[in-house]
RNA sequence: GUCCCCAUCGUCUAGAGGCCCAGGACGCUGGCCUUUCAAGCCGGCAACACGGGUUCGAAUCCCGUUGGGGAUACCA
């Protein structure tokens, strides 16, 4: 059977990098097995969900490359793929469980809980205004008095889930972490629906999984403890629960879990920004977690042909920003240059040039640089002075470089190169004509080049550098630096 | 507190009882190459949390301890 999976994230903020990793995994699943990957927007938290926010999940996921086959502005055959626009469902359900006393309306007044809260917090010397949490800790079940009636009246309630009373414990057998229990009597009667009728994650999760048909659910190992009340709900639904695979967590450098809030790198896009290339992002993510022997770099033809859960790893991972970056040098490196070139563009903008994704300039450059750049962002720098007429020499350099000596090596140089092929190798070998015409070390020469023609005493070999000038450029700051 | 998950170099990890006095990668570090800077190549440092078992034999299995993480909501 073909696997239908997803990735459901909350559209409360930004893609996250955990969030993307989950998604990527449930991914390379589907595309392995020929599977569907869905995508559902689960919007139910209103006060936190906004369109950007959905926007920018999309967003996160089409620059890395996972398309989803079902899912927003992709039409499929379980619609909607939007938590909010199928409220009717839920309630549907609610009202069935209801009926069938298997949940309850819960009119139980603010005042009601409160006044059991206090009750416990008494009894167990709190504060009587402890905090609820911690009151939860303390060991605070909230057992309403409606769980046992199935009156009618006005007013507002919470549809809860009735936990029938069973012993022993129950489980499933997760495809990373094995076989997983939990006694029965952890679990208490769980808000499916709020006052205002928007289902709770574990009901609407659970509810969708089945409309949609999802064979297995990929998510974080957050999500452990709640596969429990939605295997529940399974259950009491006659429905067969789908496989559960739990990928562990990503923590921050400081080991704390990722967040948005103390962690830049959380958000997928900021990577964007720094000149990631999309595919390193991805290479990093994959083996934060999971591993193939001793491979490290992987194309995303390997990474489907063989991502597997049981090569998923059981611990949290912490982010190494390092290695991310040692990742990116290499898809820098051995990436196709015309790819390199398409990524580029968009800084090279943002470095105030204006050329083309086609400009002959630009293979030649990625060629040159990539071999000297962390990020797309440092390609782009160092494109910068290549597009320019004229440079402005560093003094230090030029005191060094520069001097009588330096530039009677310059004006040798340069008698040469006027009458080469404007080509590397030739180019090239002008140090090699010089130091043999004046016994000079080849740094006596080409570093008075290289000053004159860059401003600088680093850049690319002498024949790639000045090729990358063009002939007219390079003399016109060789004779600049003669004056 | 309770429940759940986890535990190999600083970090990511290989390891499914003997092939492991533990292998790879990042980082760090020494060197080679070299007209600069990179890249590349060769080498080095560095780990099985602890204690009990089981076994002829344990990083690998079991128990406990310790440590880390997660969950405990009308968030997801």
């Amino acid at each position: 059977m073909k696997p239908r999976v997803r990735f459901a994230p909350s559209p409360t903020g930004y893609l996250h990098i955990g969030g993307a990793r989950t998604a990527l995994f449930n991914w390379l699943h589907a595309r392995r097995h020929g599977g569907t990957f869905v995508l559902r927007i689960e919007d139910t938290d209103q006060e936190r969900s906004t369109p950007e926010s959905v926007q920018a999940i999309l967003d996160g996921l089409t620059w890395l490359g996972i398309d989803w086959d079902e899912g927003p502005g992709k039409p499929g055959p379980y619609e909607p793929y939007f938590q909010m626009k199928k409220l009717a469902r839920y309630h549907e359900l609610a009202n069935q469980l209801i009926a069938e006393g298997k949940a309850y309306r819960d009119y139980a007044t603010e005042e009601e809980t409160r006044a059991a809260r206090v009750e416990f917090a008494k009894s167990k010397g709190f504060a009587a205004d402890a905090d609820f949490l911690e009151l939860r800790k303390a060991g605070f079940k909230w057992r309403s008095p409606w769980r046992d009636k199935t009156e009618q009246r006005e007013g507002p309630f919470v549809v809860r889930f009735k936990m029938p009373e069973l012993s022993g414990s129950f489980g499933f057998d997760d495809q990373v972490l094995g076989r997983i229990e939990k006694p029965y009597e952890d679990l208490d009667d769980f808000v499916l629906l709020r006052t205002d009728g928007i289902p709770l994650y574990n009901f609407g999760c659970v509810v969708d999984d089945h409309d949609m048909h999802i064979t297995l659910v990929g998510r974080g190992q957050e999500h452990i403890n709640s596969t429990f009340p939605q295997l529940m709900l399974y259950k009491t639904l006659g429905w067969s629960p789908p496989q559960f695979a739990h990928f562990p967590l990503i923590l921050g450098p400081d080991r704390e879990k990722l967040s948005k809030r103390r962690h830049p790198e959380a958000d997928v896009m900021v990577h964007k920004k720094n000149g990631i290339l999309p595919h390193a992002l991805i290479n990093f993510v994959a083996r934060l977690g999971w591993s193939h022997g001793n491979d490290e770099t992987f194309t995303l033809e390997d990474l489907i042909q063989k991502f597997d859960f049981a090569h998923v790893g059981h611990t949290s991972g912490v982010w190494n920003p390092e290695k991310l970056s040692w990742l990116n040098e290499h898809w820098l490196k051995t990436s196709e240059p015309k790819d390199v070139v398409r990524a580029l563009v968009p800084f090279l903008a943002d470095a105030g040039l204006t050329v083309s994704a086609d400009d002959p300039r630009l293979v030649p450059l990625v060629l040159a640089f990539r071999t000297r750049a962390k990020t797309l962002v440092d390609i782009a720098n160092a494109a910068k002075p290549y597009f320019a007429h004229g440079v402005a020499i560093d003094p230090a350099a030029a005191a060094k470089h520069l001097s009588s000596e330096g530039k009677a090596m310059l004006q040798k140089a340069r008698a040469h190169l006027e009458t080469l092929e404007w080509a590397q190798k030739p180019l090239d070998g002008v140090v090699d004509t010089v130091a043999a015409e004046t016994g000079a070390k080849k740094g006596a020469i080409a570093q008075p080049i290289r000053v004159a023609v860059t401003g600088g005493t680093v850049s690319p070999g002498i024949g790639e550098t000045l090729v990358l000038l063009g002939r007219d450029e390079a003399l016109f700051r060789i004779d600049a630096a003669l004056k």
